[in-house]
DNA sequence: TTGACAGTCCGAAACGTTTTGGGCAGCTTG
DNA sequence: CAAGCTGCCCAAAACGTTTCGGACTGTCAA
């Protein structure tokens, strides 16, 4: 609509000036400065993004690319996450733009059209897998990016995550420690980093409590649909397990369904204990047991990393892992005599 | 990284001919194309989206501006609508890019940033308020948008919408044919739309049944716990409700937790009746009765109608109002005696 | 009086595309 | 042979910013 043409030329001052001016730069007069600011207030100026990004050589802006099934593996906690980071984002001028990879389009195709067709000064990526063609090829291209979750990727990079391995070492232990013995695991996917962690951590678990995992690991899509007929394999077996570890909330969900419709009740007859501190967990019958990661703001700490990585900081002084803390409620207790 | 003179200079052609080469255009030698066209994949060649936009004016970009509290208010459904949308927009080479409005910052200031800093050729407005000021806002403007949900703004707009009122009116009507007399309804805030469409139904359906509405009205955040409380004190009055109509399944699930937590069976001391469809409402116990929208693309429809305006197609012939199917489940039932 | 200097302002170039309006060969046609 | 046509190519302008390198006034000190 209105450009600094238009601006400059209804203030009688050059294109320079009116820039100059509201960019608040020493070599313009105050009341200069004052007449350009409220022009452009009343013609409802705003910087063409594109000029200014083309010309500046930096988009101001932040990518992120959501997963292609993200609908079907709760997105909900990534979003809020990704809600604070924008706002950390926001105090540094830099917008949060999230793409939604074309369905036939592979996710890397998204990215390359961001990265090279200098979309944004850096991404976020979520949902890491443990080998991650998306980090290679940011890494390659040398643009600023944090992940989510930690890699296997041979390059280092930032990135934030929570200690699944030792959540699920410790709730496995705490199961234990109330008696039971067949301490089962549902997981998702290996491929996914998450997933291969807290896998880990429930092995070391059974290992550190002297139990035997044979036939007590079941790997589902990571949603309730998906757990809940992995559990339901479970309890068709002869014996079935006491307690039941989900890697997420969703799947520990779709898993006490499982356990009811065999005539179960959880929290008593089986263990159930799920992953994330989602608030639906509160609102099951009865309200699911929980772990979630220590610390209110992952989203705000992930913006301030990418931040730093901007200003230049090592991505090896940009790794963090944050504790996981448990959050029991009634879905575990003692094993059944 | 690489750029038109890169290639053009690799190749001894002219930057024009190159550009054109790429958009294939006819006046270029179909062996000077192919050349191109590999010199272009070999450098991994990708317009510089802001240098594209800024000679183009258009951004070939769709924007959506998810709104504030939305991590708290039910957003996978939105999200996976929006997926849908994105896919069938990339058809037609436009990205859609979600802007999350900074904390301090109005959702407004946002929406103005893109509109006029040219950011987005045209805008998807998601959870409409009856009194929506970004309607008036882009309608002032004069972007092509698509709304998702109705408002009573006074400018004619596009949209999309499904049949809250009938929805619910038939849900109370066949509550008041099971037997029921007391039907409740938990509704969110009215300042949205769909809120307010779900509560005329119900009104309405009463009106039909013959039924009595007093004290059987509540307004709570449209989330679990918001519900929960509603209906929590609903059920701490002497003569409770035998039906619970919810405007959402998140609300519904909430309220379902209250009314186990005094005692009452839902679907057979208390009937409960959500709406979204959501996954979760499988896997509570027991399963939820609820009601969807009656088809299966919504968020393809609702690009299609962006497509479509942007085409130039009047507004008045892209107003949208899906049906809504009941989706019957386990918690509604005969009124108890 | 001169030179330096601060305070204001501005012209022009540049960012990387797309598009306009040609130009130059080599043919065909009358 | 001239005129017209087709097929291929290109220079230059434009999009709206930011920024570099001055330029012009006055003021102040020498």
């Amino acid at each position: 609509m209105s450009s600094l043409k238009t601006l400059a030329r209804s203030l009688n001052l050059s294109i320079t000036t009116v820039s100059r001016a509201l960019d608040d730069k020493s070599d313009v007069s105050p009341t200069t400065k004052l007449k350009v600011r409220d022009a452009a207030r009343r013609f409802n100026y705003q910087p063409n993004a594109a000029a200014r990004s083309l010309r500046k050589r930096k988009a101001d802006a932040v990518a992120v690319v959501l997963p292609a099934g993200a609908s079907q593996i709760g997105l909900g906690a990534l979003l809020s996450m990704l809600f604070e980071a924008s706002h950390a984002l926001a105090a540094d001028g830099l917008d949060l733009m999230m793409f939604t990879p074309p369905a036939g389009e592979a996710e890397l195709n998204t990215l390359q059209r961001i990265v090279d067709g200098r979309r944004a000064d850096a991404l976020i990526l979520v949902r890491t897998e443990r080998r991650d063609a998306r980090v290679d090829f940011l890494a390659e291209r040398g643009i600023p990016f944090v992940t989510h979750g930690r890699t296997e990727c041979a390059t280092p990079h930032a990135f934030i995550d929570g200690d699944g391995y030792s959540g699920f070492c410790d709730a496995t232990k705490i199961l234990a420690g109330l008696g039971h013995r067949r301490i089962a695991h549902i997981g998702a996917p290996s491929t996914f980093t998450f997933a291969e962690h807290r896998l880990q951590g429930w092995l070391a678990g059974m290992r550190e409590a002297g139990l035997p995992t044979e036939n007590l690991s079941a790997i589902s899509t990571p949603n309730e649909t998906g757990a809940f007929a992995a559990a339901q394999a479970m309890f068709q077996r002869e014996s079935w397990p006491t307690a039941l570890l989900c890697a997420s909330d969703a799947m520990a969900i779709g898993a006490m369904t499982a356990v009811k419709q065999a005539g179960l009740e959880p929290g008593r007859d089986v263990s159930i204990i799920g992953h994330d501190g989602l608030l639906s967990g509160q609102f099951t019958d009865p309200p699911l047991s929980t772990m979630e990661i220590d610390a209110d703001t992952v989203g705000a700490k992930l913006a301030v990393m990418l931040l730093r990585r901007l200003g230049g900081t090592d991505v090896r002084d940009l790794q963090t892992i944050l504790p996981v803390r448990q959050v029991p409620r009634m879905t575990h207790g003692p094993a059944p005599a």
